[in-house]
DNA sequence: ATGCAGTCCTGTAAGC
DNA sequence: TGCTTACAGGACTGCA
């Protein structure tokens, strides 16, 4: 399930494979994705040369000369690599952008919930995004902006990593990740926590995702880079999908419980329910 | 205004 | 063996 990092880690994939290419041509399936796609976009693309890949948050943008961009959203189990025209089409293959040079960029997705949204020059990327509410990422986030957000809810603070309004790029295993590292239970209301467990959270949200970055993302089952290559940051995870298997830091077993219809893995030593505070992680070697 | 539950979607795995 | 059911969750909608 792509999040900010593997979202990371693709966009650097294709950049290099995709800079300078003429996009020749371009097909759409017939099944419905996150965004229909107006069967227009195909024409409006051709014949336009792929300038740079961005990334803002879990948004792929594609940026075309002349000045129009293609903004993907990988959703849950979405992939966009770069693979030769003459490569046979893999099932649910959805988009594939023809490219001088005998390339293909394809966009694949098993169960639909990404998808892809052609902007003209009606509109920039920037002011799409801003007008969907997208709200910063974690290092463009001030401490005293996220300490005001949380501070002034009663929402487990799992619910508010998890609303891309108030910090985007933070998906379910990286939100169960940051609140380990930080020490903090997933169910924690926002306004119980002080100055220091708030900033200690949004330091240890954007220290997860750096690490994530570094491992190339999270695989877990669908999740390819650009290049098509898996991710190794699941070899890290301290909670995230170990129900039952014992903490990184202290032994005790990981719990699962549910908040807002997600599963959140804790460890009950190191993130104690608000309130009551520890001493530095035990880390046991 | 706020926060929660329901919805979409399909492959996988567990249970009978 | 073959069927049914539960589960995974990002972002959106609608309701309380």
């Amino acid at each position: 399930m792509p999040e900010l990092p593997e979202v990371e880690t693709v966009v650097r994939d294709l950049r290099p494979a995709l800079a300078g290419r003429l996009v020749t041509d371009v097909e759409h399936g017939d099944k419905r994705l996150r965004h229909p796609w107006d069967p227009s976009w195909g024409e409006q693309i051709i014949g336009r040369k792929i300038a740079t890949i961005e990334r803002r948050a879990k948004w792929i943008v594609i940026c075309f000369s002349p000045a129009a961009a293609l903004l993907v959203h990988l959703g849950m189990t979405g992939q966009l690599t770069v693979q030769p025209t003459e490569c046979s089409l893999a099932d649910h293959v959805h988009l594939r952008l023809q490219l001088d040079g005998g390339v293909d960029l394809r966009f694949r997705d098993i169960r639909r919930f990404g998808g892809a949204e052609f902007l003209g020059e009606r509109i920039s990327w920037e002011e799409r995004l801003l007008e969907s509410c997208l709200g910063p990422e974690p290092w463009d986030l001030s401490e005293g902006i996220w300490l005001q957000k949380i501070q002034n809810t009663t929402r487990p603070v799992k619910s508010i990593l998890l609303d891309q309004k108030t910090i985007s790029g933070i998906g379910n295993i990286y939100a169960d990740e940051a609140l380990h590292k930080a020490g903090i239970h997933p169910q924690t209301p926002g306004k119980s926590l002080d100055k220091t467990a708030g900033v200690g959270l949004l330091l240890s949200a954007r220290t997860v995702l750096e690490e994530a970055i570094e491992g190339r993302g999270t695989t877990l089952r669908d999740y390819v880079g650009g290049s098509g290559l898996k991710g190794s940051h699941q070899f890290r995870l301290a909670v995230y999908g170990r129900e039952g298997e014992p903490c990184t830091s202290c032994r005790e077993k990981v719990r699962r419980i549910v908040i807002s219809g997600r599963s959140s893995h804790f460890c009950p030593i190191c993130q104690p329910i608000a309130g009551r505070k520890r001493g530095g992680k035990r880390v046991i070697p």
